[in-house]
RNA sequence: GCCGAUGUAGCUCAGUUGGCCAGAGCAGCUGAUUUGUAAUCAGCUGGCCGGGGGUUCGAAUCCCUCCAUCGGCUCCA
């Protein structure tokens, strides 16, 4: 006998090799119902796997999340076996779970597909998963596993086999498809109820690009027919939220084919956020000691020689412009640094000068590829709102924390919660992609780890993630569709110091080098703004957004009191505008509403005759009239509020 | 750059198997209306059907090519 405990500490005897599924059936017919997986002693396992010892037993369903990955991965078994009975002879690479559903990368050979052929595939997968097929395990020898994807004559089975060692390899078959996999897996396909593919992308093998293309096909299953109407819906409604649709809406940016796809114009309503946002982060650096300093759009090409970047990205970049007489090549500017190294270089420094902080909202230019545009999330013109700081070692701990001060002040103001912080190493296996020494590389390494736990922040660690220079922290967040885009972002930096020779005379009366912090808050504005629209779903703060209210008188009669109001807010440091058309005012309500101004401001013979205004709020309706002086104080309290420190 | 999809008025979309001067709603303009918490009415303007090339008596519809956009891959100083 073995004992059984269960999450709530129940312990239950079984004799050994009882399945989890022979548990959940003890328990409740229902449960054994739903059990898609288990996790036995914290690894997720087959329901069907036999347990020969005393063991801590989860049993997983739909509402967890091994529970989700069990079925996805089963369904993409279940995809393979129907794209293999339509397309036989297709070649298998890797079919994964994700986040959001599963996919397969398979080698389609000389059949052509499309997402035409979706409803045919999905039909199929349905019929199987009616047959409640069984995923059956095996575990064969590395001889027999090699022999099998001979026979089938799939090189990349092959190839992750040829990675395996002997004992680990297992099989798992269900119908008529066997895939090389660990697990674990749903008992039977029965619990597979609603399919949907959802797109077809290329996909290179194994993520390298000079390796053959496969075709990804995504997709996604449920439980039920009725989760995935919800999923769908779901998916419709972030739609909505998607920062180039509600730019166009609310004409804040636009693109234009003739000035060149990635570079994007700013709309008057886009450029005056945008303006609001860096007059809000100078004034917080002003405070935190950084001067603001301006630097050309393009550089001498022996700038970049100096920095390093020439020799890494100089082929990868917009092509040079060179002088018409003496052909001298000059660059874009890709980022900042280099132009701020010369600017520490204009003069000589004390350790008592230390730190220099010098800030630029600075336009760069990056040449990206053209299927990696991306509305303003990723484009080739954009303005970074970039800072160095020139730092003694010892200050660089302070430094760092000084700037995720301001970060978390930032994150604050505009009421983002939901952010992943990263810290990216190096890659320890590939020293030859990074420049610089290893004492320094150490050192830097060790400071962002430290400041990163005095914070109390939340940290994944990635290694291989570094730039190429130096070690980082960066803050992401997700797009409306769960993306991850990366906005803010700090960077240690011993690198571009020792190329451009940069000093400082210490207390020694000796030369040393600085170390540079390379740093943005908001990343860049353009990716900034976009991620910014998609969190808010185009309801901007009061303190940000370009117009904050809109009078609408009711009729012509009021226009006179309209603008009496007006120039009272305006004069209270107010963005208002009068909708004076000759619209009813139901209509002028809905426009406003559309264009998401936060306050409406309706003005008729009772607001004139007694000086208040009925005040209307932004998706909630009516809030009644007030005396014009106690809405604008009202206004400014709300604003001071979401400002304060 | 690669794989797949898409591209019709400022915006959202119709345009059947290639066939009469390419349609609608919204926006815009003109006029009427003077309006009380999410769409007042009428008229008008607006399109080289993404660009170029081809097939055809005839192309928005078919083919080629380029460009842009969308979903991925790779990349992201």
């Amino acid at each position: 006998m073995i004992n059984i405990t269960l999450p709530d500490q129940s312990i239950r005897q079984y004799e050994a090799g009882v399945t989890p599924l022979q548990v959940a059936g003890d328990i409740s017919e229902g449960l054994a119902r739903n059990v898609l997986a288990a996790k036995v002693n914290g690894k997720v396992v087959d329901a069907m796997r036999p347990i020969t010892r005393d063991s801590e037993l989860q049993l997983l369903t739909w509402s967890d999340t091994e529970g989700k990955a069990t079925m996805w991965h089963s369904s993409a078994h279940l995809m393979a076996e129907a794209v293999e009975q339509l397309y036989p002879g297709v070649k298998f690479g890797i079919g994964p779970d994700i986040e959001q559903g599963f996919y397969y990368d398979i080698d389609f050979m000389d059949y052509e597909i499309s997402s035409d052929d979706f409803p045919k595939i999905e039909k199929k997968m349905l019929e199987l998963a009616r047959e409640k097929q069984h995923y059956t395990r095996r575990e064969v020898s590395k001889a027999e596993a090699v022999d099998y994807w001979k026979n089938k004559n799939d090189e990349y089975k092959l190839e992750l086999i040829n990675d395996l060692e002997d004992g680990e390899i297992s099989f798992y078959e269900s119908g008529t498809f066997t895939d090389l996999c660990r697990g674990p897996h749903l008992p039977n396909t029965g619990f597979i109820k609603a399919v949907k593919l959802t797109s077809l992308a290329g996909a290179y093998w194994r993520g390298d690009e000079k390796r053959k293309q496969l075709t990804r096909i995504y997709g996604i299953t449920f439980p039920k027919k009725k989760e995935l109407t919800e999923y769908l819906e779901l998916l419709e409604e972030a739609k909505k939220r998607d920062h180039r649709k509600l730019g166009k809406e609310l004409e804040l940016f636009a693109f234009s084919q003739t000035v060149g796809a990635g570079l994007p114009l700013w709309l008057p309503k886009g450029a005056e956020l945008r303006e609001r946002l860096e007059q809000f982060l100078k004034k917080v650096q002003r405070k935190a000691g950084y001067k603001q300093v301006i630097t050309p759009h393009i550089g001498n090409v022996n700038l970049y020689k100096t920095s390093g970047h020439y020799q890494k990205y100089g082929e990868d970049s917009f092509r040079p412009i060179t002088t018409p007489q003496e052909g001298e090549e000059y660059f874009l500017k890709p980022m900042n640094c280099p132009h701020h190294c010369e600017i520490y270089k204009n003069s000589p420094h004390s350790y008592k000068d230390l730190p220099m902080r010098i800030a630029e909202f600075g336009t760069v230019y990056r040449y990206e590829q053209s299927g990696e545009l991306h509305g303003l999330t990723r484009v080739r013109s954009f303005t970074q709102d970039d800072a160095h700081i020139f730092c003694t070692p010892d200050q660089v701990k302070d430094e760092f924390k000084g700037v995720m001060d301001i970060i978390m002040h930032i994150f604050k103001a505009l009421d983002f919660k939901d952010f992943i912080t990263q810290i990216s190493l190096r890659d320890p296996e590939k020293p030859e992609k990074y420049i610089g020494d290893e004492e320094n590389w150490q050192k830097a390494e060790q400071a962002i780890m430290e400041v990163a736990k005095e914070q109390n922040l939340n940290t994944i660690v990635e290694y291989g993630e570094a730039a190429f220079y130096g070690p980082k922290m960066d803050f992401m967040v997700r797009d409306a569709l769960g993306r991850k885009w990366q906005l803010g972002t700090i960077q240690v930096d011993y690198n571009l110091p020792e190329r451009f020779e940069l000093e400082y005379i210490g207390s020694d009366n000796q030369k040393h080098r600085p170390v540079m912090i390379h740093r943005a808050p908001f990343g860049s504005m353009e990716r900034f703004v976009a991620v910014l629209i998609e969190h808010c779903a185009g309801k901007f703060p009061l303190w940000l957004t370009p117009e904050q209210l809109i009078i609408l008188p009711i009729s012509e009669k009021y226009q006179k009191y309209a603008e009496k109001v007006l120039s009272f807010l305006e004069n209270n440091d107010i963005r208002a505008q009068i909708d004076d058309r000759s619209e009813k005012t139901g209509r002028k309500i809905r426009d406003a509403e559309l264009k998401r101004i936060p306050y409406m401001l309706i003005v008729g013979e009772k607001e004139e005759a007694e000086g208040t205004v009925s005040v209307r709020k932004q998706g909630e309706g009516d809030m009644g009239s007030l005396k014009l002086e106690a809405f604008a104080k009202n206004i400014q309290e709300e604003i001071d509020k979401m400002l304060e420190e």
